[in-house]
DNA sequence: GATGAATGAGCTTTCATTCAT
DNA sequence: CATGAATGAAAGCTCATTCAT
């Protein structure tokens, strides 16, 4: 029933994209996708089941491209290097993609209690998301770089900041870009608030 | 046309509040509400004008109780005890109102957007909220505790951290207290991650 | 969720029976209904769960007002005189009750597979009134009225037989009253068509 | 704008047949019937104007098939063989066109609304059918095998004994042949149902 | 004050029909 | 001839809100 990707496709999701993030899934209204997507109602419905569909792929958009990005920038460079550009590519992917990106923050919290099959591809990249991160700690310890200690600590430490920064960005109106936040970010991961003697 | 708090107020807020938790804003019906919080429907309406002033009052109420007991901790003990305890508080806060807070992080992103004159309470006490950390890292700074730096980069860091393994603990299930999270996330945060020659 | 028998219960039923004789149940919109009742569309929905359950609602009405009517035909006088009031019976019940009648024409087809829950009631008075049928002929034989033989079979005969005058009445533009068939009938059905020599 | 007669219209309506018969008309899609039929859903508009139309030469189908058969029964044999060669064919259709014949009895009731220009084909089949019948009875009481009386009485007795017959061997699931009931059905109509002393 | 029956605007979704290819 | 992608009118149903009691 769903068809394979095509330029319509692509510009229902854009559309969604937008929308949702600007009044949220429900308050979206499947009209108003199609409108902006210039197509009419029923097509919406040619390419995808449901309107929660069209959400689905609207994240599933979004995290793919981000792990896309992330496994690249893992794939080259020294690790000081691959921590300062995941840091900087964040905030480069939420300047650019503003819109998945508010969508995400929002939903994180849901994808745990995704279950029926149709949420299964998002939670499953969520999971890659996760590993992907926890394995670079893992190595930034091995290889010397981090103290001993659990890697999950170290990603979620690092990503709460990250996201958090991204929020404060994203509620207080988005002045100046966000990416000269990464040294600030970076110094306090790696070297701690606490003034030494 | 709305009632000072009175017992089915509270009730109705109660309600609500774990109504909203569990399916969100959209997905809760006000007979939902007024079912959990045992009065009749139009007796809602005697107490908030519309179903979003419910979610205000909702929001108004965890925020209150937060700036309350943040305000406490600072109010005696000696710094590092403060900061501790903050942290501390963080979690037993969300360890009691895990419906209040997952509704929180969802929020938070909007409440920049809350314009209309209904929300400003709210936006009011979200900076009261920021102020007072920022007050804190402030005051850590200037009594060489923290390292010299912006107050409001620490605070975005440790508040950014300390969600995030809340966000973390609520969608793994929230297996074990998370208050025991405390020292990893002090440490971290004063000490960094990277390794020491 | 659906409420008891009430005014606006029963004339919302009355309003679709119309509807559903004229259009059919699927032309017949839940709107229409609802003008007709004098009710708003919402309010329907208090009354019965879906547009499905009026018309289940409709057929119950009427086949329990048939088998009630019946019973009393069957409870009192003499053999003859039942056989005779029962098909008159059904000529003024379809004069007065034309609509249902209509309905209930096209939909026996149908009641064999009314398995879901919602239709077993349905399905239980059309069983009902097979029965009671079967056993007035039945007696027919034992007394000594009927030729002996299969009561199914008689009774499978005259029903056929009345229903069919019916919808050739129905169908012909109702001139005259239909109940002037009994004698036609009855007449037909005890001495057969075969000329005697 | 339809074409006549070709392979790709008599697979259209074979597979319309089927699903009228399955669904009714409303639940049949004109998507279901082009994937049935092998042909894509635009040339379904091609042969017919609407799917109202496909419908009426399902009916038409079906109906001059009838009549075909009942003008070969009643154009040789002796009368008394007539008769019971009708009834056996009637079970024999049924049995061959069972699609066909659930579809007739539901929609017997409509034919006389069937006043627009579209639809006056199939009132003109039900006339002829009836008249054939009437003309049959006609000559049974003038060749002196019924009694006295109006043919179109007896017409409207026989066909309503056999149509009731089919019905209930329709919603009883159809186990074993119908066409043995012949027999008891000509033993009712030509002696009728009273014991004669 | 308290109630819940009543409402209708507004939602998602379906599907007969069209038309460019 | 044949197709199926595209469409939007129209349907069933929900639910925030009102208001007579």
């Amino acid at each position: 029933m769903e068809k394979v990707n095509t330029e319509k496709r692509v510009e229902i999701i854009e559309a969604a994209l937008q929308l949702f993030s600007e009044r949220g899934f429900e308050k979206t209204t499947v009209d108003e996708i199609a409108n902006k997507a210039n197509v009419g109602k029923g097509t919406i419905y040619l390419y995808f089941k449901n309107k929660e569909q069209i959400f689905m792929a609207v994240i599933e958009e979004g995290l793919s491209k981000m792990i896309t990005h992330l496994n690249q920038i893992f794939s080259h460079g020294n690790y000081m290097t691959q921590l300062r550009e995941m840091i900087t590519y964040h905030f480069k992917f939420v300047e650019e993609n503003k819109d998945f990106y508010k969508i995400f923050l929002k939903e994180r919290l849901n994808f745990c209690f995704y279950d029926n099959p149709s949420k299964t591809k998002i939670v499953e990249l969520h999971h890659q998301l996760y590993r992907l991160l926890e394995e670079f700690f893992h190595n930034g310890i091995k290889e010397g770089y981090l103290r001993l200690g659990n890697p999950n600590y170290y990603s979620l430490s690092l990503s709460g900041m990250i996201s958090h920064f991204i929020v404060h960005w994203l509620t207080t109106g988005e002045t100046e870009s966000i990416t000269s936040m990464t040294d600030t970010i970076l110094e306090i991961f790696l070297t701690g608030a606490q003034k030494t003697k």
